[in-house]
DNA sequence: ACATTGGATACCGTATACAGTTGTGCCGAC
DNA sequence: GTCGGCACAACTGTATACGGTATCCAATGT
């Protein structure tokens, strides 16, 4: 049932830092699983990779689970997958989000640098285009470009990474919440409210636009999420035999 | 200058799991590390803790590099050390702390159960028989005690073991604390006043409680930490010649 | 006395090898 | 036709081995 990993063509091209092996295994495979580009009902088993990288098993198996630690990955017995959550998962992440990120946003304003700013300013410029022209995929990149601008003026790294890594556990719903509805919309506002008050440098609305923000996401997320499992189980139940071509409809998801 | 990490008597008698090794040997290393038995300065080589445990380096690598993943650790290029935070990453954490903790507690108020609530009680009784025999230690204890059980009745998982680990990160400053000054009242009260509220099955006492409770243990760690860190200037201005026996003093807060 | 350089050494990262375990597909029995 | 083994293949976890590199020490020169 479980798809492999196919082999990607030059993997090894992206492999550049001067890092160890293993991480530089890690970085590229952490990248892939921010993008989604790996998806769930894949099985990510370490002598594949290795041979994909040209590399022995050992580094490949540390950065393995080194993600699945961080919590990209689930390991079973057999490989390791992306994790399908489940929606009381994404509760939790989001109580955690609400907790962190009003907060983060609040300092981040406070603390906003000159380059941080302008890089804000195109990441909105992009997130603009991109709403004008409907570009689900320009205003994703858009997004995540938004996030990582004010996410790197956090001084706290405990809490940027906390954060970091938790939004990226979302990313598979997220993008999926994009793509779906008219939530673009509640997105696009959203990110010039967080852009305008980071622009005044006024934490307290920051934290407020931020925490409004979210509440937006999360209801969105919610009920995309809550459709998808729906159909899921209505495809499930009736044909538990239906073939794999026809499975999940995560299939083409990605 | 770094001391080596003594030669432990029967390790091995600790490991008792049928987990994996390194699973087993980073379970024992973490409690070790949480209960502060093994003290900055020490080095941390894989293939002495190797052949302590009886086993090859590479459980033991592993175990450390998931530790120094999740903070526990940090690596350098000789082996790790547990890091000696700098009065910022004590803001940063507890900064966190405060974000998280508060919520944490209202939910463990709202979904406490009976074995817990007996665990709650059992902790407590603890604290205070520590507190009237002004035993350290076993206020100590006593205090973790109260905070695992707590903590397990969290729901969120994500949420506690977040918690749960930067709770570890400062675990060695928060013991020099408790046995330090006269801030031990503060946790007897700090803890009284949150088990009447989990008793009471109260989140929003609960979370004010604990509020107040991170806000005092904030002060105390940060005027204790500060002296520490003084103190230290002190002994290495003068005479950075002096003898090993004599260093930082935190020698013998192990 | 102190700086510099050479070598020895300790340690890390990666590779290869081996053993144990688990899923899987095949075959035969019912 | 279905169910129960049975053997094989796949994959994980651990061990051993090897090469490279950073650190330490000592010897030499200034």
């Amino acid at each position: 049932m479980a798809r492999r990993l196919n082999a990607p063509s030059e993997i090894v091209a992206r492999l550049s830092k001067p890092d160890s092996l293993s991480e530089r295994i890690y970085a590229d495979l952490r990248q892939r699983l921010q993008r989604c580009e790996i998806g769930p009902d894949v099985r990510l088993v370490d002598t594949e990779i290795a041979s994909a990288y040209g590399t022995s098993r050992m580094p490949v198996r540390e950065a393995l689970l080194r993600l699945a630690n961080e919590g990209y990955l689930a390991g079973t017995t057999r490989g390791f997958m992306v994790p399908r959550l489940a929606l009381s998962d994404i509760r939790d992440i989001f109580e955690v989000r609400r907790l962190l990120e009003p907060q983060a946003a609040a300092n981040a304003a406070r603390d906003l640098d000159e380059p941080t700013e302008a890089e804000l300013t195109a990441a909105i410029r992009e997130a603009r285009e991109a709403s004008r022209l409907d570009d689900v995929e320009r205003l994703i990149v858009a997004n995540i470009r938004f996030r990582a601008a004010w996410l790197g003026a956090v001084r706290n790294e405990r809490l940027a990474n906390t954060i970091a890594r938790f939004v990226d556990h979302v990313q598979t719903v997220r993008l999926g919440t994009l793509r779906g509805s008219g939530t673009r919309k509640v997105v696009a506002d959203g990110l010039e409210g967080l852009y305008d008050a980071f622009l005044r440098r006024d934490p307290t609305a920051a934290a407020k636009r931020m925490a409004t923000f979210m509440a937006a996401a999360e209801e969105a997320f919610f009920s995309v999420r809550k459709a998808e499992l729906d159909r899921e189980d209505a495809a499930e139940t009736p044909d538990s035999k239906s073939p794999a071509s026809k499975s999940p409809a995560a299939e083409d998801a990605r």
